[in-house]
This record gives C-alpha cells, sequence and structure tokens, in this order.
DNA sequence: ATTAAATAACTTACTGGTTAGTTATTAAAT
DNA sequence: ATTTAATAACTAACCAGTAAGTTATTTAAT
C-alpha cells in the first residue's frame, strides 16, 4: 500500500518510495496463490476480483495484463497449484514394492497433508459448485483431474487385484470409493468444519476410513493375510 | 393462463379475463418447489430471484411477501423439502427386525432413489458451496441435517456392534464413511454427471459401496481383532 | 340480490449498491 | 525518448430488495 508524503522534502536527496515495481515475471504465480486464497475463502462467485489484486498487492487492471477473466483465473489455479500435486501422487503410486493397499494408504495420507496444510482442499468445493455454470471449465476439470485421479486409484486397485491381494472388485466403482472419504474430508474442512464445536481429525478420519475400505477389498477371508 | 382479449366488445357485459388468481395458501410450496430448480440449476448465488418467481408462476415481489429475503428462502427448501425425508429415514432405522447391515443398506437405497428422481440431491452441494458466506444457515444445516444424519448412522453402527455383527469400530467416523459414497454421488448427480459420456449408474454405485463398507465392518470370522 | 367500501394479493417500475471488465493516464525501465 | 508495467477512475450491466399502484376477493350496507 503506497504511503501517502506526509512531511516536506527536508533532504533532496532522499529516494522517494517507489509505488510500485515491475515484475513481470513473478505476477502470475503471485495472483494465482491471491486467487486461490480468495476463491477458497468465498467461493468463486462471491470472491471479488479487486480482493485477489489486493492480495497479490496489486490493483484490477493489473490482472487483465496476466489473465483474460475471471475464470481463465480459476483454470490457471487449478493447472499451476493442483496438477503437480496430481503429477507427484502419479509417482508415488508408480513405485511398486511392497502391497498395494499400503500405496494406497500412503497417497490418501499424502493427500490428506495437503488438505490440512494448504488452501488446495478448497478447489473441489469450487469446482462442485460452478460446474453448471461454466462448462467448458467443468470440462477441463473432469478431464484433467478427476479423470486422472480415478485412472490413479483404478490402477492401483487393478494392480491388487492381479497380485491376488483384492477381491475381484470393479476397479472404477473402487476407485470412487476410494476417493469418496478423501473428498468429503476436503470439503468438509473448506465449509462445516469452521462451525463444528467438537473438532474431528481429517487424517485420522482418512486412515479409519482407508483401513476400513482395504479391509473390504481384502481377498481371501481366511487365506493369504498381507 | 390469462387469454388476450381477442374480439371487440360486443357485448358490454363480457367478463374481463383474470391476471392472475389469489392463492395465498399454496403460494409458499409453489415458491419452495421453484426456488429447489433454481437453485439446483445453477447454485444459490447465481440464481435469480426473477427466475424463481417466474417459475412459480409470479413476480418477483410476490416472492416478499412470502419470504423476507434469498436467505429465507433456501432454508424453507431445506426445511420443508429435505428434513421430512430425513424422518422419514429415521423411522426406517427404528425398525429393529433383521440385521443392522440390511437395514444400513435399504437406507442408503431409499437416499439413492430420491437423488436419482428428485433435485433434492442438490442441496449438499448448495450448502456446500454457501457454509462460509452464510454462517446462520450453515450452523442450522450442521444441525438439523447433518448432524442428524450422522446421529442416524451412528446409531445403526452401536447397534450393529452391540449385536457382535460389526467389529468394534469408531461409530462417529464409520458414520462418515457410510454417508461418503452416498453425498458424493449426489454432488456427482448435480455437478459432473452432465459432463460424463460414459454415464456411471448412481444406484449401483451406492450398492457396490455400502456392500464394501459392510464387509469391512464385518466382525471377525473367528477371534477379534481390535 | 346489488352495490359499494374495505382489504388482501399481486404486479410493475424503480433504486441503490455492487462488480466484472475497460480505458486514459502515469511511473518505471531501458 | 520510447516502451512497458501499472494505476486509478470509469462504465455498463446486473440484481436484490422496495414501494407505489392495480386487480381480485371479501364484507357490509342497502
Amino acid at each position: 500500500m503506497p504511503r501517502a508524503p506526509t512531511q516536506a522534502a527536508a533532504e533532496p536527496k532522499r529516494r522517494p518510495p517507489k509505488r510500485w515495481h515491475r515484475r513481470r515475471d513473478a505476477r502470475p504465480a503471485e495472483i494465482v496463490a491471491a486467487a486461490l486464497g480468495a476463491f477458497a475463502e468465498r467461493g468463486f462467485a462471491a470472491a471479488r476480483l479487486d480482493d485477489i489484486a489486493a492480495r497479490a498487492g496489486i490493483t484490477k487492471g493489473t490482472l487483465y495484463l496476466y489473465f483474460p477473466n475471471k475464470e481463465a483465473l480459476l483454470k490457471a489455479v487449478v493447472e499451476t497449484a493442483l496438477l503437480p500435486n496430481l503429477a507427484q501422487a502419479e509417482t508415488l503410486a508408480a513405485r511398486d514394492a511392497g502391497a498395494v493397499g499400503t500405496l494406497v494408504a500412503a497417497i490418501a495420507t499424502q493427500i490428506g497433508r495437503i488438505i490440512a496444510t494448504t488452501p488446495l482442499g478448497a478447489i473441489p468445493k469450487i469446482m462442485l459448485a460452478e460446474a453448471g455454470n461454466f462448462p467448458d471449465l467443468a470440462r477441463f476439470y473432469l478431464n484433467a483431474v478427476i479423470g486422472r485421479g480415478l485412472r490413479l486409484f483404478g490402477t492401483l486397485v487393478r494392480r491388487g487385484i492381479a497380485a491376488g491381494e483384492f477381491r475381484a472388485v470393479d476397479p472404477e466403482a473402487t476407485a470412487r470409493l476410494i476417493i469418496a472419504p478423501i473428498l468429503m474430508t476436503a470439503l468438509w474442512q473448506n465449509s462445516f468444519a469452521a462451525y463444528e464445536e467438537t473438532k474431528h481429525d481429517p487424517a485420522d478420519f482418512i486412515a479409519r476410513s482407508i483401513d476400513l475400505v482395504l479391509r473390504g477389498l481384502a481377498a481371501a477371508p481366511r487365506g493369504a493375510q498381507p
């Protein structure tokens, strides 16, 4: 925020305070971070571009030098903030040492950590709410995030079945079921969690849920125990 | 719908066509139904009161004769459209013939039917999205719907444990886990379902999920594992 | 029964506030 | 001196909520 010049120029050599800097490279990332924060707190529709600009330390006009409109801003948030984490999860899933169940639990835990410590968990809520109003954005998210996430867990489930670790379930439906408690945690933390008096630990809930689901998936009632 | 006067007044005693009727008793329910439809399609923020009024066959001013503001309209939707269904589920749960697992599956199926055949499934999405912007409404929903729903399933889980049908799990967390796939179905059907090319059957997903969760809950075949 | 007065239901047109997006101008950098 | 980055002030549109005015219905008097 620019300081108003409160005193007269006693020393003429005093460097004049800069009102702003040219920082073409740094802006986009800062704007995206600001937008994520604003969208997370108020939702897409209710978030104000003036507020996003202020969080990024600029003014609204400057936003439009970097993004053509509000919708593009949301898309950029998903692309630059969410997708790298998904890629990381895929890397984790590609390691094929040990039991698949352990891997699933590890990935779930990792996502739980992101939900608890970053504003990224707000993105599902935002996309859910606006899918109907922004078809292009919805399709992009469906392909780039949801489809990819389902494929990730679907592949793991297939691996578990092939290894004799899981029963012969439907991989697609099972992937959705694994994601359900994780997604629910993300939604809860970004909506009602603030209002509940007896808090409930998100990481613990995810761990319990995955554990229970894996029990339900376990291949033999008495055969091999991983 | 009022007929326009197509012919000149040959008979001066012709009654003028009525432009509208006074229907104080029928309005609130019609308005609530219209509001649910509009909120479901566009979300709370993006829904227009003019559109809601038009769906209800009235004009915007009339809305304000029955509801003080937009927020009250949403609260009325929850109260008059959602709560009765919750009460019905509770009635179903109170029957204590047969296995608890069967009862849980029956209730889940029933909720799945509501999601598939009514716009009620849109309410979770709406509440999720707006919880942060309407604290009073959020607290009301948290108590009147979420808390009540969790209590319902929590009670069933406790019954299952007491009957030796389930392992000694945490009832609260398990209730959330049971709800997760149901909730996810409701959210999916009201956001991304319209965009997916290979449709997925919501009822089938709920059934598979509950089945898998119940397997995970099943008391150990022989020795009990805490 | 008719008519007139009173009331209740509804509509129409407007207001005030809000906000996405635009543009004229200014400041910094080269 | 010119170009680029940024601001600040502006516009156009939208929309929740309001209130003045209109039409239907009810009540009461003749």
